[in-house]
DNA sequence: GTCTATACTATGATAGAC
DNA sequence: GTCTATCATAGTATAGAC
């Protein structure tokens, strides 16, 4: 995609990532791209549309991201989840606004537009329970409750675009390397034993 | 607070949280609590100052408990840490959606109503930077970049209103005890050396 | 492909009766 | 304290000229 209706999506996502959604017009949308609102209809039929065309292509472009990415490394469960956050971080490293807008308005789309980007979505959060469980199932990983360390995991990287900006002392490719670390600590099983989740008595 | 400033409030937290605050109506507003919108303005002077009491209120209160709990503590790191984890997660547990309004929308916010909630907001902020820090020089930390680590626990920390809710097996406690254990993992010092960040050449 | 003009609906907020 | 009625503005979207 190029011309007007690119520039509609990328002014769109800066628009909305600082106000929302709803916190944006048309005449916003316009305004930012050098033409009216009556004009953006031209190249998207709706509001929701420019929406669910960017919710769509950031949810499904990450997710195709980690799964390329994945698909090089291996089979080693640690190796795998560096890679998994790694590639999410520089990902979103590309286009951060994009990666706010996809998360913050999914829940402004109707349901039918909305079911493409939830699926991604839920497609790249069930690659890393996949290798949680294999990690613990192997040993390698400690034996937690895997729901919980995945929250714990997306929360990390999810949060990266709000509050991160690339200098050349520390660029986005050393933020994923440091947080791929941060998360492997984390997971990892230790030498020496910790205290453990409660079990049933 | 109580009665009909009480209910707004709430159906208020219930709305922003669900479509944002954008998206939600003094008219739907006044349905939710049983009134028509007009008779909103009784108990609040405009649609702002409503977000602005639960953004004040979700971040005061939840900067409150921590200092209260940390003061209950000693001063070693890891048990601040564990403290401060475990604390912000048990409150945000009783109003989750509290906590979603407070984060999501305090970009809705004039910015003269948003100085408190900010102020507030910060100064938790800066209350894990300072446990990270000393847990450092202390050496029971690994020695990382502290900014980027205490964007991870909050990232952590943040997420769990959005995907946790609680059951008979698995209460807000149990899920703050095991992010403290998580988080306490993630920056601890193993007895084996780790790699390391880079330092400068 | 962009414009002006406009239809129609929804919004935040106020006035004044009860 | 709540209501009905209303205002002024802003919203999404369409029609038709250029």
């Amino acid at each position: 995609m190029q011309g007007t209706a690119r520039r509609v999506l990328e002014e769109s996502t800066l628009l909305f990532a600082a106000r929302g959604f709803h916190g944006t017009s048309m005449r916003d949308i316009g305004a930012a791209v050098g033409i009216k609102a009556a004009s953006v209809y031209e190249h998207f039929a709706s509001k929701d549309e420019i929406l669910a065309a960017l919710t769509t292509v950031g949810h499904e472009h990450i997710r195709d991201q980690v799964h390329a990415a994945l698909a090089d490394v291996g089979d080693d469960p640690a190796t795998q989840l560096s890679t998994y956050v790694r590639t999410c971080v520089v990902t979103m490293g590309e286009w951060p606004k994009l990666a706010m807008v996809a998360n913050d308005d999914l829940r402004s789309l109707p349901a039918e537009l909305a079911k493409r980007p939830t699926a991604a979505r839920d497609e790249l959060g069930l690659l890393l329970i996949d290798i949680l469980r294999r990690g613990i199932d192997a040993g390698q990983f400690e034996d937690r409750n895997i729901i919980l360390v995945s929250a714990a995991v997306g929360g990390i990287i999810i949060r990266t675009p709000y509050w991160f900006t690339p200098t050349k002392a520390h660029t986005v490719a050393d933020l994923a390397a440091d947080y791929a670390d941060l998360v492997v600590a984390m997971v990892g099983r230790p030498p020496t034993t910790r205290r453990r989740r409660k079990t049933a008595t």
